[in-house]
DNA sequence: AAGCTGACCGGAAACGTTTGCGATTTTGAG
DNA sequence: CTCAAAATCGCAAACGTTTCCGGTCAGCTT
C-alpha cells in the first residue's frame, strides 16, 4: 500500500533517482532512450509525484486558498466554480475555507492557509472591516479580493462597477416611467454603499427624489430581506418601484409582498442586483443587474497568478461592467396617471 | 519576507530546534520555564508551523479532498459547506475539485488529489460508472461516497434512503386523494433508479398503476427538466400528480407548465426530491422530500476520519432517513370526481 | 562522596523531491 | 589515434519538520 517513490523506480531502472526526476520533468540533459525507458517504468509502477515533497524544495505549493463567507450561497458557489476551473487549468488546486460568520473565524482561516503555504489567496470579504482584519497576512502572501474595496486601500481586487450597476437600473426604471424609486439595502456593506452611490447619482441626473430604506443587518439574505420588507410595507407606500441592493433581499421583498397581497410587478416594480440563479426561476423572473461571475473569477485568478509567478508588486483594481437582465418584475408606468 | 522557521526561533532562544518543536507540540519532556520562553518568542517572531514540512515527516497532510460534479449547484454547495465546517473543526482542510462534466475529468482530479497526498477523499459521484472509473485510486486512499452506491460495491457511502423517500411522497399524494401519479426522471442515474424503486413499491402497496416518464439526459438540471416537460405536456395528461426525481427537474416542469398554462397545483400536483434552497422561494413553494444535507456531510467526514485515524478497513453504508416537506405545490383531490 | 535516577535538552536521521556541480562516457575533429 | 568538447548521468545538499536515541547535568539515596 506504500506509495512508490522516485527511489523505487530508480532502483528498477538501474539509474539514480536524480535521473528519474529529470526524465519526468523533461530535462534536456538526459538521453532520449533512457527517458523513454524510465517513463514507461513510471507508468507501469504507477508512480505519481509526491506534491508535498516537491513543494518542500520548490518553495511553491501550487495551491491557492479560496475563502468565502459561506460556499453555501449561490453567488459564491458560482464564483468558486469558475475559480476552481480556471485555477486547475493553470496547474493550481483550491483549498476552500468558509470564513463566516465573524471576523475572528475569517482571520483564523487565513492564518491556517498561510501555514499551509498557499501560493496565494482569493478572498471575498465578509465585511468592510475585513481588509483591516487580515492586513497582517495580506502582505505576506499574494492576495486578491473579490469585491470592491474601499477606494484608497493598497490591495488588489476585481469587482463590478457597483455604482454603475444601480445607475443602469434606475435609468431602466426611469425609462419605464417610474419617478418614485425606493432604494432598499443594508448599511454595513461596502458594496451596498457603492450601489447606493450609483442610485443617488442617477436620482440626481434624472431629477428624482432619493428614497432610502436601510437596515442594520450584517448579512444579506432572503430572511433579512423579508423582515425588512414586512417593516417597510407596514408604512404607506409612496413609491412605484423598489431597487433591492441584492437579489436575496429582493426575494425576501417578493415573499413579504405576496403575503400582504401587494402585487409585484402590478403595484410595485422590483429590481435586484447580482443575477443569482434563483432570479431566473419560473414565477420569479426577477429583473436584475448581472455581475459577470465567470469573468470575475477568471480575472481574479489571472491577477493572482501574475502576482505569484511574476512577483508583481503593487495593486490593481479591476472593474468589470455590469449589465441589466430584463425579466418580468418591472412594469411600464403610464405617465398620465 | 522570508518565513521564520524553527531554526530561527531556536537561534534566538539559544536552544536546538528540536527543543522548539517539542515546546510547540507540548511535549512533556521539556522544562516549563523554557517552554514559556520559547512560546513567547514564537509569538513575537510570528512563527507559524510549515504544514508542508510537517506533512512530509508525519506522512499525513490533514487535508481531505472534496470532489463534486460542480460546486455550482445548490445541493453540492450545501454539502460542501457543512463538510468544510466539520472537517476544519477536526483539524482538516478541504481541497476542492469539480469533476464535471465527464468521467475523464473525474479521474483526473482524483489522481491529482492523490498526488497531493490527501488523507482521504469525499466524493459525490457524477454517474453510476464513477465507482468503476476511480476504483484504481479508491483502494489507495480512504474514500467515502456521498450518494447511494450500487448495493454490492465494497465502498463506503452515506446517503438518504432514496427508495423510502419516494415512498413517502407517493403515500402523501395518495392520502391527498391522488390515484394517477406519474414518475418523472432520468434513467442513467443510480439515485434515480433507487427512487423509482420506492415509487414502484408504493404503487404496488396502494394499488396504483405505474406511470413513467424517463429521459436519457445525463445531468439533472432545470433546463433538462424543462425540455422533458415540454415533451411530456405535448401528450394527453392522464395523471393528477407528478413526482419529479429531483427538485431541479421539478422546477423545469413548473416552468413548462406555466408557459403552457397548465395550473400547478390546480390541475397537476407536483412534488420534488432533495429540498434544495430554491424550493422554498416565494411563488415556488415546492413540496419535496428532504435530504438531510448537514447530517450527511458530518456523517461522511466522521466516517472518513474513522478510516483515516483508526485505519478502519472494510466499508459501511450509512443510510439516513428522508422526510417530507409540505409546501403548496400539491392539492387535495375530491375523490368523488 | 559515589553512584544512580530522572529531568531536560541536543544531535541526527528521515520524509521525497529538485538541481548545481562534478564525474564519466561518448563523439568528433585534427 | 589522441584529446577536447559535448552529452549523460550520479552525488549530495537543501527544503522545515518530528522524533528516536543518547548525553549532560542536578539532586537523592546510601
Amino acid at each position: 500500500m506504500k506509495n512508490v517513490t522516485l527511489k523505487d523506480v530508480a532502483k528498477a531502472a538501474n539509474v539514480s533517482y536524480a535521473t528519474v526526476s529529470r526524465a519526468l520533468s523533461g530535462s534536456p540533459q538526459i538521453g532520449s532512450d533512457t527517458r523513454e525507458r524510465i517513463l514507461k517504468l513510471c507508468d507501469e509502477m504507477g508512480y505519481t509525484t509526491n506534491y508535498v515533497a516537491r513543494s518542500m524544495v520548490m518553495k511553491k505549493t501550487d495551491v491557492i486558498g479560496l475563502v468565502v463567507p459561506s460556499i453555501d450561497n449561490q453567488f459564491m458557489s458560482e464564483l468558486a466554480y469558475y475559480a476552481e476551473m480556471s485555477a486547475r487549468n493553470h496547474g493550481y488546486n483550491i483549498m476552500l475555507c468558509n470564513s463566516g460568520p465573524d471576523l475572528k473565524q475569517e482571520k483564523t482561516v487565513v492564518k491556517l492557509l498561510l501555514g499551509r503555504q498557499v501560493d496565494g489567496i482569493l478572498l471575498v470579504p465578509q465585511s468592510p472591516k475585513t481588509y483591516e482584519n487580515i492586513r497582517i497576512y495580506t502582505d505576506q502572501v499574494p492576495t486578491v479580493f473579490l469585491s470592491e474595496n474601499l477606494r484608497d486601500q493598497p490591495q488588489s481586487y476585481v469587482a463590478v462597477d457597483n455604482s454603475h450597476g444601480t445607475y443602469l437600473g434606475v435609468e431602466y426604471l426611469y425609462n419605464l416611467g417610474h419617478r418614485k424609486i425606493l432604494y432598499f439595502g443594508r448599511r454595513q456593506s461596502t458594496t451596498h454603499q457603492l450601489r447606493a452611490e450609483g442610485y443617488m447619482r442617477a436620482c440626481q441626473h434624472f431629477g428624482l427624489q432619493e428614497r432610502f430604506f436601510n437596515s442594520e443587518y450584517n448579512r444579506s439574505s432572503i430572511e433579512n430581506g423579508y423582515e425588512m420588507a414586512r417593516e417597510l410595507f407596514s408604512k404607506p407606500i409612496d413609491y412605484t418601484a423598489i431597487f433591492a441592493s441584492t437579489d436575496s433581499n429582493a426575494l425576501g421583498i417578493l415573499k413579504a409582498a405576496d403575503e400582504l397581497e401587494i402585487d409585484i410587478p402590478g403595484r410595485i416594480s422590483l429590481i435586484g442586483f447580482d443575477n443569482i440563479r434563483s432570479t431566473s426561476l419560473p414565477r420569479i423572473e426577477l429583473t436584475t443587474i448581472e455581475q459577470p461571475k465567470r469573468e470575475m473569477a477568471v480575472q481574479a485568478v489571472d491577477m493572482l497568478r501574475d502576482k505569484i509567478e511574476n512577483g508583481t508588486k503593487g495593486y490593481v483594481h479591476q472593474i468589470l461592467m455590469p449589465s441589466l437582465i430584463e425579466r418580468s418584475s418591472c412594469r411600464k408606468i403610464d405617465l398620465e396617471m
